[in-house]
DNA sequence: ATATTTGCAAAGTGTTTGCACCAGT
DNA sequence: ACTGGTGCAAACACTTTGCAAATAT
C-alpha cells in the first residue's frame, strides 16, 4: 500500500474549461506554450504528483522538456490558481489540480500513502479560528500526518 | 510580525527530568555527550528551531560544534522521544521540544509568523478519523498554513 | 580498551537563477 | 519584430554519509 488514492477529476485542459484558463494567461500578459499544457495536464493526470513525476511523466510525450521549466510553469499555474500544492512529505511538495473537489490530505508515515477526506471535516475547526483569532486557514495546503489503519495494526498488534 | 510565539515550557534538562532523558540515552546504549546535551537545551530554548538556528544557539557556548552533528542529534532525539518536527515552511523543518504541551502550528503564509493553539481544537476531527478510518493523526506533526489576522486585513484592504 | 560519537569534507537531493537562444504574439 | 519562455549549466539550500581522530564508558 504505497499507492497515490487519487482519482481522475474533470480536466481542466478539456473541452469546458478550456478558454478559461488558457485566456486567463493571455489577459495576465503570460504566452500559451506547449510546456504549460503539458505540465497541467501532466498534474491533472497524476493526481498528487513531484516536479520530479511531472517532469517525467511530460517527458513521456515530450522529450527534452527540462526540469527547471517545470518549476517555473508549477509556480505560474500556482499563480493563476489552477494548481497548488502541499508538503506531504519530507521530500518535494506534490502539486494537484485546485478547483472542482477540494480536500484535505491524510498523509501516513509509516507506509507513506495518501488519502482524502472532504475539507468539511475541518469545517468547525476552520471557521472556529477564523472567527477567534481572525486566522483563516487554506484547506488545500493542509496536510495531516499520522499513520494509516493498516500501519496502526502493524505497529500496535 | 515575524516572530515565534513561543513560550518557554520547563526544560526536561532541568533538574526534574534530569535522570529521565539521560538514562533512557544509555539504557539504549547511546552515550551522554556535551552536543547532545546543548542540543536538547537549546531546541528547547528556541522553541520552534531550524537545524541551522539550533546549530548557531549552540555556537554560543561551544563553538566548533557542527552542522551534521546537530542533524544526527535532533534524529537521535526524535527517535527517543525528546523532540519532534514539524514542516512549518517551505524551507528546513522546525524541531521542538515534545511532552508537556502538545499544540497545533498555525503558520502564516504572508509574514511567517507561527502561532499555537492547543490540539483540543482538532480533537473531534482526530477521533472521528480514527473511529471511521482507522486513520490516527499525529498532532505534534501537523501544521495548518493560511493567513493570520493581521496579513488577512492587509490584502482583503 | 574499545565502541560510539564527532568533525570534516564530499556527495546527494531538491530548487533557483543567469544567460543565450527560441518561440508565441 | 518584440518580449516573454525555454534549455542548459551553474549556483544554492538543505541534508546525509564515509572515514579518521576524539571521547564516553
Amino acid at each position: 500500500m504505497t499507492a497515490d488514492v487519487h482519482e481522475p477529476r474533470t480536466v481542466p485542459t478539456g473541452t469546458g474549461e478550456r478558454q478559461g484558463w488558457q485566456s486567463r494567461l493571455r489577459d495576465r500578459g503570460y504566452r500559451l506554450t506547449p510546456q504549460r499544457q503539458l505540465v497541467l495536464e501532466a498534474v491533472d493526470r497524476l493526481g498528487h504528483a513531484t516536479p520530479e513525476a511531472i517532469v517525467t511523466e511530460v517527458r513521456r510525450t515530450a522529450t527534452g522538456v527540462n526540469i527547471s521549466t517545470v518549476y517555473r510553469t508549477l509556480d505560474l499555474l500556482e499563480e493563476l490558481g489552477l494548481v497548488s500544492h502541499a508538503h506531504l512529505s519530507h521530500g518535494a511538495p506534490t502539486y494537484h489540480i485546485t478547483g472542482g473537489d477540494r480536500h484535505i490530505h491524510l498523509v501516513c508515515g509509516g507506509c507513506g500513502s495518501i488519502s482524502e477526506i472532504s475539507p468539511d471535516r475541518l469545517a468547525a475547526v476552520v471557521d472556529a479560528l477564523r472567527e477567534e483569532l481572525g486566522f483563516t486557514v487554506n484547506v488545500d495546503h493542509v496536510a495531516l500526518a499520522g499513520r494509516c489503519a493498516d500501519c496502526s495494526a502493524r505497529s500496535e498488534g
